[in-house]
Order: C-alpha cells, then sequence, then structure tokens
DNA sequence: CGACACCTCACCATTTCTGGTGAAGGGGAA
DNA sequence: TTCCCCTTCACCAGAAATGGTGAGGTGTCG
C-alpha cells in the first residue's frame, strides 16, 4: 500500500479549489495528522488556502493579521527548505504572544513548513502541524518528510493549473534589449549609466524602458523593473 | 537497496563544493543516467555548476552566451514543475540551430530539468540528459523523477549551506515603515501615492527610502526596490 | 511581398527624484 | 537610565526621469 501514489493520483484528479480543500482533508486522515495547511500567495497579492484548522482560528488569524507576526510565515519567507518550527525565531515577545493564542485555539505544539516558490513571484506554504511529544515527533518527521515534500510540490503544481487558484495570466515577454535594460537598472544603474553599458543613446534606452512598461502595465520604471523581477522576465 | 536514501547520505556528507562534483559523479553513475547538471545563480549573479558534460561543450556553451538562447534555461526560469525537454519550445530558429550543436557535443536526444528557487532570488537547475528512444525515455522518467526532485532539493539545500557556494549573506531587515514604502513604490505608485496611502508627507516618505536604501547599500530607488525583492525582504 | 516586432536616434517642456542637513518624540534593549 | 533605532517633519537647489511624437533601418514569419 503506497500512500504516495495513491496521494499523487487523488491530486491529479483535482479539478476545482474545492477538490483542493477535499484533498487536505484527505491526505490529514491517510497520514494520521493534527492539521495541514497549503497557503500560497502570488505576485498580484492574490491569495489561495486549503487547511484543516478551525475557521474561528482562521478568522482570528486573518482579523488580527497575524501574518505579521507569525514566526511561521516570516522565517519561511526568507528560507526555501522544510524546516521544523522548534529551529525558528519564538524569542520576540509578540511571537510568544502568538504562540499562546494558537496553543489556546487548539493548535499542536509541533510543526514543520515546507516553503515552495514558483516563478511570477509565487509563494506557498505547506505546514503540517500536529500535537505531540519530541520524540515521537522526530520519528514522525523523519518518516513522512519526503512524502510531505513531493506532495506539497505537486499540490501547488495542481493548485496552480487550476482555474481560479493562485496562478496569474502570464505577462508578454520582453525583447533582449528591454530585459538588458531592466536589469541594469535593476542593478543599480540609472539611465546614463544603463545607456553607456549597452552602448546605445539615452534616447534609444528611453524607448526600450518604455516599451517594456508599455508591456507589461508598469506605470513608471520602478514599477517595471519589480514586475519584470516578480514574474521571472529578467535575472538579477 | 534504497538509491535514494544513499544518494542523501552522500550528499550530507557532502563538505565542499568539490564533494559536489564527486556527487553528480556518482549520481549519474548509480542512476546510469548519461548526463547530470546541477547550475545555480544568485540575486548577485554568482554562479556555480556541478556537472557531468565535457568541458569542450561548457567552455563553448559559456562562451557563446548559450543560456540565452537555450530553451532549457530560457524555458525553465518561468517555471517551477519539472518539465521535459520536449515540451519546451524548439521553434525558433536559434533554438533549433542550438540543438543541433548540443547534439554534436554528444548531448543525449532526451532531458528532463527541476527548477528550484530560493529566496533572496537564488535559482537553480538540475537537469538529466540521456540518448534514448522515447519510450525508453518515458520508463526511465515515470520510475526516476520523484527520487531525482528530492535530490534535486536536497543538492540546492546542501550548496547553499557550502562556503562559497551559491549561497551570499544576509541584508540587514527593513523597518515595517521602509517595507511599506518599498512595497508601494514596487506596486507602481509614486512617491506622492506612496506618502498619501500611508498617511505620511512626503519629506517623512523620503526618510524611509533612503534609510532602506542605505540599508542594502543601493544606489537608488529603483536598485533598492529590486533588491528588496529579489532578497525577499518585501512582498508584492 | 507585406505585416509586424525590434533596434536605433532626436527634441522639448514638465514633473519628479536626489543629496545634504537639522530636529524632536517614542520605544525597546542593555 | 542611557543609547540606539524608529517615526515624523521641513527646506532647497540641482540632477534625473517622464510623456509624447516622429522616423529611419533590420529581421522574421506567413
Amino acid at each position: 500500500m503506497n500512500k504516495l501514489v495513491d496521494m499523487q493520483e487523488a491530486l491529479s484528479n483535482a479539478r476545482s479549489l474545492e477538490d483542493l480543500q477535499t484533498f487536505v482533508e484527505g491526505l490529514r486522515d491517510v497520514y494520521a495528522i493534527d492539521n495541514l495547511v497549503y497557503h500560497s500567495v502570488n505576485a498580484s497579492g492574490g491569495q489561495y488556502a486549503a487547511l484543516t484548522y478551525s475557521s474561528e482560528w482562521v478568522e482570528r488569524y486573518i482579523d488580527k493579521g497575524y501574518e505579521r507576526i507569525d514566526p511561521v510565515v516570516q522565517g519561511c519567507y526568507k528560507r526555501f527548505t522544510p524546516i521544523d518550527w522548534k529551529a525558528l525565531d519564538w524569542s520576540a515577545k509578540p511571537s510568544r504572544d502568538f504562540l499562546g493564542e494558537a496553543a489556546s485555539a487548539g493548535l499542536g505544539n509541533q510543526g514543520f513548513s515546507i516553503p515552495i516558490r514558483g516563478p511570477s513571484g509565487q509563494f506557498a506554504l505547506f505546514s503540517v502541524n500536529q500535537k505531540d511529544n519530541d520524540d515521537r515527533w522526530a520519528k514522525f518527521t523523519e518518516e513522512r518528510v519526503s512524502d510531505l515534500i513531493l506532495i506539497a510540490h505537486y499540490m501547488n503544481e495542481r493548485a496552480l493549473e487550476i482555474e481560479g487558484g493562485p496562478n496569474q495570466g502570464p505577462v508578454r515577454a520582453l525583447s533582449p534589449r528591454e530585459k538588458d535594460a531592466l536589469t541594469l537598472l535593476a542593478l543599480g544603474n540609472n539611465r546614463a549609466g544603463v545607456a553607456e553599458a549597452l552602448n546605445i543613446s539615452e534616447n534609444t534606452l528611453r524607448v526600450y524602458i518604455e516599451s517594456a512598461r508599455f508591456k507589461m502595465g508598469a506605470s513608471n520604471t520602478v514599477h517595471a523593473v519589480a514586475t519584470a523581477l516578480t514574474h521571472g522576465l529578467i535575472v538579477v
């Protein structure tokens, strides 16, 4: 009996956001986990989540803007590798208060999260939460973390493909010169410096910046560079 | 005999970039793959690669700047999910020429790549290249892709931890107001708009932008926003 | 061949940004 | 309590970016 294969198949049949919610609930049961969370944010700020926490906790979390102090979110955004919640920094006072509140809301004491990054600035967090002692939790993570990493990535893949999910439309590709221009600007050059580096006149340079801006619907240079960056159109 | 577990152990013992090179060669032999490539680029443009291609091909590739036309690189930068090279766009003339050259250099006709993204704009590509017919290749990918996804992620993790590898030092954290300011700028607001949104004077806003610039060593606003973005200091 | 996208350059008035300096109250950490 | 960082505001001159329009050449795809 291979749980991983079953889960992958269940995922490949998911066709809607509701299916993903059903999937995380099924995953929770199959792996005997207390709570599971999949949460995705895209470059436009659009969010989508499928989770098994109580709606009271979710509402409170959103209401209070806890994502701003939650060490899981704050810590994972700067990482890319799965991390046990114990390894995060809980020293700040707001963090400890938050921890107490979470416990009151019925969350388990153990957890780990898998950060997932996609193109266009998409970022998702796949978290497992469990009420358990350290020994059993260590055993659980050792056994399950590989499966869950794969499931997290497959789930993110599905979520991005599903209509209305965290995905967002493509942006028109940039021409080589437009990429060059925006890349050099992102690196800190001003227009004069970029024009010199590219060996073109500043007037020509402006045409590239403006056409790139137009293509991406950006309102100014800062916006254009930021958009190109978050959409993976340029690499700095 | 579990190859995956062996490989994970071999990886956890890697302590240097040379060890990673040895690792990819070992991985190639254990999985009976023709060629393997791990290539990482960080936000500062620093690059590191461990691969099994001939040094002639690597030199030629770098010399000619083939990363600019290689559909594998171009295609993967916009994706986050493993992809078979057959599914990429090879229609452009430079792409087809490149394919011919690669074949002459002894590369196999089949391949897939696993894009991996880290924080601070780190991006790595883990590619498998094989000379094989479609049927056997399909069977190979079906059997091995899960293992290779995990290995790719573990390898990237190790590479980032190794001194001199693709990782780069942290940047001083931004204050909440500094984040607000840069975020709104990245979204396309000008200073007047940001000041209004934040309900502060434009003079105050400037202090934030300048102190953020100072912290990140950015030479202007575009650079500051780009840096904050690629280092995961702000989310747009 | 014609459409279309790309690359190159110019001009000009206006808006916006930058650099540098000074100052004051609030809060947390040592 | 003292020190440092955060937040808030002001002034000013000079540098840089912007918006809009026009126009020439090259290459590719159908």
